[in-house]
DNA sequence: AACATTTGCTAACACGTTTTAATAGATGCA
DNA sequence: TGCATCTATTAAAACGTGTTAGCAAATGTT
């Protein structure tokens, strides 16, 4: 009867399960968060009620009186890109197995949108905030620890040590890819880069540069770069038409991350160039479409969701074990992987377990 | 004095804004939720406050007190999927615009994994859902609503009139997919499907067939299917390598989604296959990839992205406006977009604004 | 048997906001 | 001036949970 009456309310609380099993609320909290404290028996009456009522705990009330809620804010910079969505894959992963949801927040690449995001973050007091920024400006994540949101860096190195972020190095990363392109005896390439505030752009340019050097040639000669406002097909095929209307083709194009790749590559293709005889061509990311691009693409692997899942892990541990907890800047090392775009095989490493 | 003492807990309350103000609280909250109800002069002596003292909301408590959040939750099959990508990018897109967050849930197509969301969305008690259901079952679909979470159905038809919808007519899609086999002279064609629990399998497969009989033929010894657990680029090549070696090649294949496509097309090239020579192959969404791959891919367009942002704008019009609220079933037509894999060019529609 | 300790539970307050009914002040009308 | 109406603000009561201090009963110790 009474039951009913709350039940045309459409919600059950605690104390309806409390009333059910015959005890009081504050033993159905501690069912559910310190369950050792309380008598089998009761406990065992407590669960059946909680489920024979179709109880579910309310997320809002749970926070607010705790403090801290179970969820966690995910920011990245372009949620189309497979490279963040492998990413998000094993955030999601890492999350939901400790009983944390996923908030998403896609900052398009964009500051404002990125801080609107975070305002919202804040505003549903998440646990912690896992964030590729798009800038280099620590004010507003120094901003979210003084509100006791913890936050991870996620492909970007921290800028304090009491700070914890996964990263992978990418300096290493353009000089794996333009040495190779070195080795293979191009003289001319062209860096294909997205905007240069950046950090991501920045240092596999740099990455570059140095592989240039380091093979005895002038990074200014051999090298031209060509900057595009987003990192997308899109913008790739753009720059290709622009590159093709100046009629000066480099050698060889670096490109900073697959996409632009696939989206040069189309350019050239459709305008007859042949890759990579005419033209060598690298992206950045292996993304699963690089191996199956027209002509399949060499690229620089990362261990994608691997950095979801570390710095999922790190912040909760963060969150959940706060003295014991280490601060880590975890650095992965990229690895190059050669395929028809450079003149290596359409797919040299078939380690599928076929049939 | 008193605010300093609150400002080492971390965080700014209503109340401490109250007093800076030198109002009470409730204004404050008239300010948050009805500006129009407070005095001009006063509101700009509130809002000044909050910003000196950087007061953030506190989501949890307005959601408790309020009894709705600003939330919803988007439940997805495959995150890796673009399809499913770009969905969640038009979501994401008009759930920030009319102020609300996305909390996204990944079901891997796991039906357990899809509940265990489903039971952290309903915790969160956010706004709303959408979901794209692993299977037909609406049960807990129904028990969702009964909670007082209004549910929009993503790429699933509503199985109730008084329950909104958006999809996109499989049975279309399939349909035009063999027609355009059929046309092009394939008489043999296998019909590549993710599991048959899949709404989207089993009509793109009834589409097929009717497209054949509409042919005069007969649908069982024209159309060749082939089950895979899973609709991802390496179950397409798995499919690839034992349709090879049981010798059997049809002439054509159609794959229920563009990831399958992808591997089947991989698995087809790496055994030197000519596609589409010896096999043509159409795929299904049109992901951006499909017109990039080693043979660009034949597909069935879907509008994907206004999918994903006409499902959230019904949801959050239920939300906001539960009374002039009309619940629709939105159903968009496919489109066929023919390239090399079924004979047509590279890329027949260059319809980007270049230069 | 008397006392100390442990175990299992309860009562009551607190979390930060929204909302309702109520109040004081300003304004309009006669 | 007196009364009604309207406007701007407030006080206080929720919302559903977590937590603390404390009580009663059960158990262990001399």
């Amino acid at each position: 009867m009474d039951a009913d009456v709350r039940r045309t309310v459409g919600t059950v609380s605690i104390r309806d399960v409390a009333t059910r099993a015959g005890v009081s609320p504050g033993t159905i909290s501690n069912v559910l968060n310190r369950p050792e404290r309380v008598a089998p028996a009761t406990r065992e009456r407590v669960l059946r009620a909680i489920s024979e009522l179709g109880f579910v705990r309310h997320g809002s009330a749970s926070t607010l009186r705790a403090g801290h809620s179970r969820t966690v804010g995910l920011s990245v910079m372009d949620i189309g890109n497979p490279f963040f969505t492998d990413i998000a894959t094993g955030v999601e992963e890492a999350a939901s197995e400790l009983g944390y949801a996923v908030i998403l927040g896609n900052s398009a690449g964009s500051r404002p949108k990125e801080e609107r995001n975070l305002l919202v973050l804040a505003e549903q007091r998440v646990r912690g905030v896992l964030i590729t920024p798009t800038d280099d400006d620590p004010a507003r994540l120094d901003a979210l620890r003084d509100r006791g949101i913890r936050v991870v860096l996620l492909d970007h190195p921290a800028h304090r040590p009491d700070q914890c972020s996964v990263t992978v190095n990418d300096v290493t990363g353009g000089w794996l890819a333009v040495s190779h392109l070195l080795e293979r005896g191009a003289r001319r390439i062209g860096y294909l880069t997205g905007p240069r505030t950046l950090r991501q752009c920045v240092d596999r340019g740099e990455g570059a540069a140095r592989a240039v050097a380091a093979a005895g040639l002038d990074p200014d000669t051999i090298l031209d770069p060509i900057e595009t406002p987003a990192m997308t097909a899109k913008y790739g095929q753009q720059a290709a038409e622009r590159l093709l209307a100046s009629g000066r083709l480099p050698e060889a194009i670096f490109c900073a991350n697959d996409l632009l790749a696939v989206g040069m590559l189309r350019g050239l293709l459709q305008a007859g160039v042949h890759v990579p005889g005419e033209v060598a061509l690298i992206g950045y990311d292996d993304i699963d479409f690089a191996a199956a691009s027209a002509v399949s693409l060499s690229s620089i692997r990362q261990p994608t969701h691997q950095l979801g899942r570390i710095a999922t892990e790190l912040l909760l541990d963060e969150c959940d074990n706060p003295d014991t907890h280490a601060h880590q800047q975890v650095v992965f090392q990229p690895e190059l992987v050669v395929r028809e775009s450079t003149g290596g095989r359409r797919d040299p490493q078939p380690d599928e377990e076929s049939r």
